[in-house]
DNA sequence: CGAATTTGACCAGCGC
DNA sequence: GCGCTGGTCAAATTCG
């Protein structure tokens, strides 16, 4: 499974940034609706509970046209994605890049191309044409269950360490300069937990220096710490975080984090793995709010896949 | 002084 | 079998 992100700061996931989102319990921070409750008043009980009921339909409303977005998106989703098979299922296998690599980067490799695959990472990234390859690999290898996701990270080009902030806290266990790339690449391993088998490879993008590659490996154990952390103040829970102290911002779409494939699972099972009502419709509000916001997302991943059509018609 | 990081050595997989 | 390469270990070093 391959969940490859393209990160940046311009994206912005933070869903009250400029649409009051019904989630943030909009009922007491009236925002330019003048016929909002001010807690500070006296309100009769009728007069309460009327703009209470008002609110509430109206949240009800936005809520629904969210979600109706949210469907449609997924919909156009799993449409590109099943084409996207389609096409790789008729790629020959001659063209398939020769598996070069070691054994677990091949087999990460072909992680990418199973339901789950995701790429952001495509976005205008030098990374597009591995991402791209890989997903030729896929064909009819088995499906390993090793989570493995990437994440990609634009910092400053000067700024030399390879640090990712995303919530977890990882300890720094080796670097090695790669073959395939000047810069050095540095491992970490979570040590959040004792426990938690999950490792990650930071590494420079060969061609633009200004991106940071995250490779994720396995699965946490644990919840992020920043969920842990009552008295934390943050305002976001999950995985997708801001850094408050630099330029960059993450995005972990480990366990706690809906996939491309979880993104597909809630359009298409009335039963997804969330915890809670609140927490679901948390998710689907934040994923609706920066896909809908973000229309690179969408034009990305069509021009990914028309660019692969266009790209196989002439050979056949 | 303990924790985190650095870095050279070592190990294992893969191709020739 | 050998060499190359990526990944990991662990002693040394640095940092708070």
């Amino acid at each position: 499974m391959d969940t490859s992100s393209w990160v940046d700061t311009s994206l912005d996931l933070n869903p009250s940034s400029d649409r009051p989102l019904p989630l943030d319990t909009p009922k007491k921070e009236p925002s330019g609706n003048g016929n909002l409750i001010v807690f500070g008043k006296k309100l009769s009980m009728k007069e309460e509970s009327g703009a209470l009921v008002e609110e509430l339909n109206r949240v009800n409303e936005e809520n629904k046209k969210l979600t109706e977005k949210l469907a449609a998106m997924c919909e156009s989703y799993n449409a590109l994605q099943s084409q996207l098979t389609n096409l790789m299922s008729k790629i020959p296998e001659k063209e398939l890049s020769p598996s070069k690599k070691r054994k677990s980067e091949s087999s990460n490799n072909n992680h990418n191309n199973n339901n789950d695959n995701y790429n952001f990472g495509i976005i205008g990234n030098s990374e597009s044409s591995s991402t791209d390859e890989d997903s030729c690999k896929k064909p009819k290898e088995e499906i390993i269950k090793a989570k493995v996701s990437r994440v990609y990270v634009r910092t400053e080009a000067s700024d030399t360490n390879l640090v990712v902030k995303d919530g977890y806290q990882w300890r720094k266990y080796g670097q090695k300069v790669t073959r395939d790339n000047p810069s050095p690449r540095a491992y970490f391993k979570c040590s959040f937990a004792p426990t938690c088998p999950v490792k990650k490879k930071v590494q420079r993008s060969i061609d633009d220096q200004s991106v940071v590659i995250a490779t994720y490996e396995g699965e946490h154990n644990h919840l992020p710490p920043s969920q842990m952390e009552p008295t934390s103040g943050s305002s976001h829970r999950g995985s997708a975080s801001l850094n408050p102290s630099g330029p960059t911002m993450t995005l972990d779409f480990g366990k706690t984090k809906p996939s491309g494939s979880d993104v597909a699972r809630i359009c298409s099972s009335s039963q997804p793995k969330m915890d809670s009502p609140q927490v679901r419709q948390y998710l689907v509000e934040q994923m609706a709010t920066s896909l809908t916001k973000d229309p690179k997302f969408t034009a990305a991943l069509a021009a990914a896949i028309s660019g692969r059509m266009f790209q196989q018609s002439p050979v056949e």
